[in-house]
RNA sequence: GGGCGCGUAGCUCAGGGGGAGAGCGCUACAUUGACACUGUAGAGGUCAUAGGUUCGAAACCUAUCGUGCCCACCA
């Protein structure tokens, strides 16, 4: 092997060697650090912050991937292109994690107490949070580390407080007694948006209420016969003429034996059930709104631990499942139960314990809605933020409805304390610092005992600042000035309202724009049969487990590869990753064979003139061309999975298997070398956003400009590629011709195969006179057998005639039973075609280019089969 | 109850008003100027079902079936 003075490239492409080493030299090299720079245009997206708690998973690939490649295309753009990392301190999630650690110490919460508990938890942290950007390197993620931010750093925690206490003043921030979500396990209230719903099977009780009177009964259903301790009244629709009677009237509540009224509200659905329901407003959202419109009494049954509690008679102490059974049997044998029925029941689920959820009445912070709200509706539907795919802004749009205000209060101690203190009279001051808070107290209530409320915010109302946060807000900074708004934002569609929603609110409220202008919504990943991955199932997989097996490149272009733009999920084929590892070794192959070129390679990366330039160099400068263009909207567009397919049609299919086994031919080939590496360094830059190792690997072997492919420039096909419309005209029959060939190449191989001709049959025929001499080159390369006997598959004019008259010394009987298969083929394409045309109204009535389309294929599959039939003849 | 996605080759999926496609798997053959394999070819499909629009539907419309998801206060 000729190497030039270069060391030997080894034989395999070797992942694990390649990929640390080339991301050390990245981060050395400083090349994923942006500063703002109004002089060029602003890429900026800012990474969902993963939680501490986080491990690296499929789901990362699908939504991670894409902004590393953005990020990567953008600079290669010339962009002011930037990645902002960053992580989340996950409120809930992360002091389930550290409630569980101390308990495996005989520890708990309380008996730590605050401060040792919060510093515990730092330490946890500091320990393990780093964890999943670790992961991250692993798969190649290049984002600017030294930007990253963590949501209870100092000016981000300021962030917060500072929000708060803005909301607070101008009244949209308030302290009240609420129906809440109550997490019995996690022991904290959790947001509308943090409860998720489960069908489960379970049972539905009827249970009757006679009336005070004793003038008659009413039966009510439930799932909760626990409830109705707490039970203030019973609800009919208005106009259900089967109660008519009975409103106004009370009834006795059964066990308890108290009084309670028979009301009229429209919320009632007559056809569902009995058409009558209880009512416990301290425990049910529907039931609390009914007991807002009539007034009705709220009592708490259910305490914050689950147990009965209250005014419940003998249930009190019992866990609200143990009192549901006793409560079915009690109801039973005072002959109270009209029925028991399974049945299958959507439940609230609590999103971070998995805990049914209890709802009850509870003091705590809430968000007015409404005023934030309406400006990020309005951002959408002016078109200020744009969805992609189009649809998930419909999922936005709709979130906003029948939107409750936001409980922003948890019952944790790791997080954003709530920035409010209580004087000894419960007044209320909120304050940016325990100072102002003081002074405040002095001013407003005389008096400088004050207590802090313990609670801390929910997660999602410090990530919701996320996009201007990490920019430094509230301070004026450069980065505020030019990197705000970011130009895209990429989630999964779990979240859009979830997240995106609050960061568009707080965004136009907080720093007066939209934060990004773009969201893509990716695909969530399922297993290869449609199922969501779960270590219960069995089929979830991890990404590291990948890389070990394929490297990160083709990790990442395998899950890549599989993405499409309407589809909302992604079934994860880890074949994708074996096919792009085999695409990999293909392309390692590619390098080593240039490399080896006996005339060596040329110092610089640059074209030859175009006089000196054969056809297959014209050819695939043409389809080099194309390819840039179809990668670059590919990527404009989201469009990922498609960016793939295209990197290895033109990568393996056009560049190795054709170009580079045609560039094989003997002959005069002075300019070989500087085509066959240019076309790959550009193949190369183009493929690094997707794989961003083993391009650097061959860019650096292959003539390059610069130091390092991340910092290259992305292809033009303007300017790089300009050579194609300087050429008269002679670009396109060149492409025209080698297509031709390469049909024919592919059946002179077949068509040998078929006469049964073995790898020492060497039948030497006569170069056909007339070819271009290009094509002369190619028979000698790859048919070796030197025979073509089968041009009539080739619709091209020129190529395909002149094959076609080559004669060749074949059996017979093979090659009479090739042609008969060939006509037959023919001639049904030929009946095809001649019906369609017979057709009146298809004359008539379809598009002039159209039915001029469908002559010219007519009268081709008429010449060839004309031809064919005639080879036939030939023969006897 | 509303909304959305998806049903195309054995598997995973592209495509998209005018000749059914890719990769894997399978079969045949070839294979020392790169390729722990690669190449060329072949077999394999009433494009879920039923209607409709159209000169023409796998594609557009409607309905149905199957499947997955999201939202909603049906106790």
């Amino acid at each position: 092997m000729h190497t030039d003075g270069r060391p030997e490239l080894p034989k395999t492409y070797e992942p694990s060697e390649v990929e640390p080493r080339r991301y050390a030299e990245s981060l050395a090299r400083g090349v994923f650090h942006e500063d703002p720079d109004p002089a060029r245009p602003a890429f900026i997206i800012s990474m969902p912050p993963p939680n501490i708690t986080g491990r690296a998973h499929l789901g990362h690939g699908s939504t991670y991937t894409p902004m590393d490649i953005l990020t990567r295309y953008h600079r290669m753009l010339g962009e002011n292109a930037d990645w902002l990392p960053g992580q989340d301190h996950a409120a809930i999630a992360t002091e389930t994690v550290l409630v569980r650690e101390l308990a495996k110490e005989g520890l708990t919460r309380n008996s730590l107490g605050r401060e040792a508990y919060l510093e515990r938890a730092w330490q946890w942290r500091d320990q393990y949070g780093d964890t999943i950007d670790s992961q991250f390197q692993m798969l190649g993620f290049g984002p600017d580390w030294d930007r990253k931010r963590f949501t209870m750093d100092p000016p981000l925690s300021a962030a917060v407080i500072r929000v708060f206490v803005r909301l607070y003043r101008e009244g949209l921030i308030y302290r009240g007694t609420r129906l809440v979500n109550w997490d019995i396990k996690a022991q904290s209230t959790l947001s509308d948006a943090e409860v998720e719903y489960e069908e489960r099977n379970a049972k539905i009780w009827e249970i009757r209420y006679e009336t005070e009177d004793a003038s008659g009964s009413i039966v009510v259903a439930t799932t909760r016969p626990e409830t109705m301790l707490g039970d203030t009244a019973i609800a009919v629709h208005p106009s259900d003429a089967r109660y008519s009677s009975l409103i106004g009237k009370n009834v006795i509540l059964p066990l308890v034996n108290r009084s309670i009224p028979v009301i009229a509200d429209a919320s009632v659905l007559s056809d569902f059930g009995t058409g009558a329901v209880k009512v416990t407003p301290g425990h049910d959202p529907s039931d609390y709104e009914i007991g807002q419109r009539h007034n009705l009494p709220m009592p708490s049954v259910i305490a914050l631990d689950g147990t009965m509690s209250g005014d419940v008679g003998r249930y009190e102490g019992m866990d609200r499942l143990d009192a549901r059974k006793a409560i079915v049997e009690d109801l039973r044998s005072s002959g109270a139960l009209v029925s028991e029925k399974d049945y299958l029941q959507k439940v609230s689920i609590s999103s971070r314990s998995g805990e049914v959820i209890e709802p009850l009445l509870s003091l705590q912070w809430f968000c007015k809605m409404e005023s934030l709200a309406k400006p990020a509706v309005e951002a959408y539907r002016k078109g200020k933020i744009r969805f992609v795919p189009e649809r998930f802004g419909r999922t936005y749009e709709n979130g906003f409805e029948n939107l409750r205000d936001w409980n922003i209060s948890r019952q944790i101690w790791w997080g954003h304390q709530l920035p409010v203190w209580y004087t000894p009279n419960d007044e209320v001051v909120v304050a940016e610092s325990e100072d102002e808070a003081l002074a405040i107290a002095e001013r407003d209530f005389k008096t400088r005992e004050l207590r802090r409320d313990p609670d801390t915010l929910d997660t999602w109302f410090s990530s919701g600042l996320w996009p201007f946060s990490i920019l430094g807000w509230p301070d004026e900074t450069a980065e505020m000035a030019h990197w705000y708004p970011n130009q895209v934002m990429i989630t999964g569609r779990d979240i859009i309202f979830l997240w995106i929603a609050r960061m568009v609110m707080l965004g136009l409220h907080f720093a007066d724009d939209i934060p990004f202008r773009t969201v893509f919504v990716a695909p969530l990943v399922f297993d290869k049969h449609g199922r969501k991955m779960s270590k219960s199932l069995g089929n979830s997989i991890d990404p590291l487990d990948l890389i070990k097996e394929y490297g990160a490149d083709a990790t990442r272009f395998g899950i890549i590869k599989q993405m499409r733009l309407e589809s909302q999920e992604l079934r994860f084929d880890e074949r994708a990753c074996d096919d792009a590892r085999r695409f990999n070794t293909k392309l390692w192959n590619a390098l080593r064979f240039i490399c080896s070129l006996e005339e060596g390679l040329p110092t610089a990366s640059r074209l030859p003139k175009n006089d000196e330039l054969t056809v297959a160099d014209k050819w695939i400068l043409t389809r080099l061309r194309e390819t840039v263009i179809k990668i670059t909207e590919a990527f404009d567009r989201f469009e990922f999975g498609t960016a793939a397919d295209e990197l290895l049609d033109f990568g393996w299919f056009t560049f190795c298997d054709w170009y580079l086994e045609a560039s094989k031919a003997p002959g005069e080939r002075a300019t070989r070398a500087s085509v066959l590496s240019y076309v790959f360094n550009a193949f190369v830059r183009l493929m690094h956003p997707i794989a961003p190792f083993i391009t650097e690997e061959i860019w650096q072997q292959l003539p390059h400009d610069g130091a390092t492919i991340v910092t290259a420039s992305w292809p033009d096909p303007l300017q790089d590629l300009a050579y194609y419309d300087g050429a008269g005209g002679s670009f396109e029959a060149a492409r025209t011709d080698f297509e031709a060939f390469i049909v024919s190449a592919g059946t002179i191989r077949n068509v040998k195969a078929e006469m049964g001709m073995g790898p020492k049959d060497r039948l030497t025929l006569d170069v056909p006179p007339g070819l271009p001499d290009w094509v002369a080159e190619q028979f000698a390369v790859h048919a070796k057998a030197e025979l073509v006997v089968d041009a009539a598959r080739v619709a091209g004019p020129t190529l395909a005639e002149k094959l076609a008259t080559i004669t060749a010394q074949a059996p017979t009987g093979l090659l009479r039973e090739r042609y008969t298969r060939e006509i037959a083929k023919l001639q049904s394409e030929v009946e095809r075609g001649e019906k369609k045309l017979a057709n009146e109204s298809f004359i008539a009535k379809a598009a002039l280019d159209v039915v001029e389309k469908e002559r010219e294929k007519l009268a081709g599959y008429g010449r060839d089969l004309a031809r064919v039939r005639d080879e036939l003849a030939k023969l006897g």
